[in-house]
DNA sequence: TGATAAAATGGTAGCGCTACCATGACGATG
DNA sequence: CATCGTCATGGTAGCGCTACCATTTTATCA
């Protein structure tokens, strides 16, 4: 004699009470939810009725365990609160809202490490895609990424050899874009500023450097980083510094569009004319950009759209229709603003 | 004869695998991993060296399944880009990423039916504990929060009937404060501008009402909202629409520091003089508040705090020490710069 | 020293679901 | 009309873990 049922669980209906109730197998009942086609439609349409009397839910943990297959999505991103990731997650949770899908985020903090750590708790859940920010992973975390058995997608950046699916743009050519639009508009000594260069910044610095150097305009000292967090405070100093070291600096490209904030109020703080004395061009184009005074000019990234474009990529893949295009350039676009006319 | 074993699952090494090399029983492995204090020293060495030997990583979804109980804290936030909630989950992020627990966080885009239904979602889940942002949910959501089983705090506000916990401030008393600031400062003609109008901004609202009330300074007429979300840009042309309608303006309290920004560059743009001629506040004081020319006034949020401790009290209400403070107000803090030193 | 409590350990039986295989009904085929 | 393949459906046996209880060992006390 066996205990009448359930003692954990607090009562929720499980498959097997809609399965009794609809007069089928419980088997018949989980795949008229997950294959609706292998199922005839008299038995779904019961089915479906049974399902909505009883408010049943299927548990994603059992689920999980009988198909060793987790409905989750795993995604990497280096900060939470960098508008830039917090729109490529706004784009990824948007995606998957309607469907059965999870989010797993995880915070890598920039780390390396941190980010191999967080892939050891998230592969072995057997997720059904891992979404990543960035191409620089280490080997120990490439090798986690290509052993996932499931889809993977890099994002934020363009290259050459993907785990899996990469969906991003150019850098390199971002920083070369804004930093020849500053050579076109008639600045010559174009510094570069920068907090925190990671390696996107740090290519967005080489297409800086590419065009300075093709232009004949390059100078080493032009250039300003810190290994620091990006804030508008330390746009603010940053500018004091590149000036100290070469102060007839007319034109500044912007790691991103803190600094070129910080940048601006600098000017604005020494009374330098934007943009006569001084053109700024940001990077990412944050919403703040066009309504600063004077609008300041910035390169628009899809960041929103890098979010979305990734899952969709991973929903294909994960029904089987891999996409030809493996490497997915989103492209950017330049945003030319008072801040630069001269 | 049965099946030698494995078809799913990959291989990984389970609990079985451990308590054979330890030579003990499964459930010993299982103790020993989550109440070592029941296992006697030996015992834990023994299997904490067949843990590691293997590689072994308990599989989080058999264990919610055996235990009805996941080791998840659910997360409900109205924005992911607003740097005030992506404070927030960053602070609870923190909080979280050693221990067992991971985090299964909701975008209710400002909505209560969303809010519901991600609920409904999370809920079933049996989550270890949920996170929820304000204190107005639906009745609906309320019976859901109520009958989680779960610790449940709400976060960013204070009030006076907590489902079970709550962790935030007065938003109330942030706007009274910042536009009782202003009128101490000698403004006289002070403005509200306030968009998307949630249900904290609408208390920051009555807070400003109250303190002009007292002054005998209130006039409906100085009141500018839009159900639109927040932006540079909107605060901008809210700054307008105010001066349109009341062009003796001579102070603005806004709504957050996003507004307050807009407000900024538009009195820049119509060269209206910070603070001579207009006084500005901002709310919540995001980093760039301090290094905007000139520095804005602004209320600061312990943000970053408050997901931090909504953590730790969740946490020791699992372990069965329920905070006696269920409400917890961490207050906030005006900044007084120059933007309001007439 | 024997009785008793407490601590340490293990066996069994699921948690709710799905993979795998079996079965039966049906139409197509020669 | 027997044979075969296909489709719809169901039964069985776990997935990896822990709750519950049983059992053994060890401390505690009169």
């Amino acid at each position: 004699m066996t205990k009448p049922r359930s003692r954990r669980g607090g009562g929720r209906p499980t498959i097997a009470d809609v399965a009794r109730k609809a007069g089928v197998g419980a088997i018949t009942v989980s795949r008229a939810l997950r294959e609706p086609d292998r199922v005839s439609q008299d038995l779904r349409r019961q089915i479906q009725a049974a399902v909505d009397e009883l408010g049943y839910v299927p548990d994603p943990n059992a689920r999980a365990l009988a198909s060793a297959r987790a409905d989750v999505f795993g995604v990497l991103v280096p900060s939470l609160t960098n508008n830039v990731f917090a729109e490529v997650v706004r784009g990824i949770y948007d995606s998957l809202s309607d469907g059965p899908f999870r989010v797993q985020l995880g915070n890598t903090h920039y780390s390396g490490l941190e980010e191999e750590r967080l892939l050891q708790v998230f592969a072995p859940q057997r997720p059904a895609a891992l979404i990543v920010a960035g191409i620089d992973q280490t080997p120990t975390s490439r090798k986690l990424l290509e052993s996932a058995g499931c889809p993977v997608v890099q994002v934020m950046e363009t290259g050459p050899d993907p785990v899996d699916m990469l969906v991003g743009f150019s850098h390199f050519d971002g920083g070369r874009t804004a930093t020849e639009h500053l050579i076109k508009a008639g600045y010559r000594r174009i510094g570069f500023i920068g907090a925190r260069m990671d390696p996107r910044s740090q290519r967005r610095l080489a297409g800086y450097r590419a065009a300075m150097e093709r232009a004949g305009l390059f100078d080493p000292r032009l250039i300003t980083t810190t290994p620091l967090l990006s804030s508008v405070t330390l746009g603010r100093e940053l500018l004091r510094d590149a000036l100290a070291k070469m102060p007839a600096l007319d034109g500044v490209f912007c790691n991103n569009d803190d600094i070129a904030l910080g940048v601006l109020f600098e000017c604005h703080s020494a009374a330098l004319d934007v943009p006569k004395t001084i053109g700024i061009v940001g990077f990412n184009d944050l919403e703040m950009m066009q309504a600063a005074f004077p609008p300041l000019t910035s390169i628009r990234t899809p960041r929103y759209e890098i979010g979305r474009r990734s899952v969709a990529m991973a929903l294909a893949a994960i029904a089987g229709r891999r996409p030809e295009q493996r490497v997915v350039d989103l492209g950017f676009e330049l945003k030319p603003r008072e801040s630069t006319e001269r």
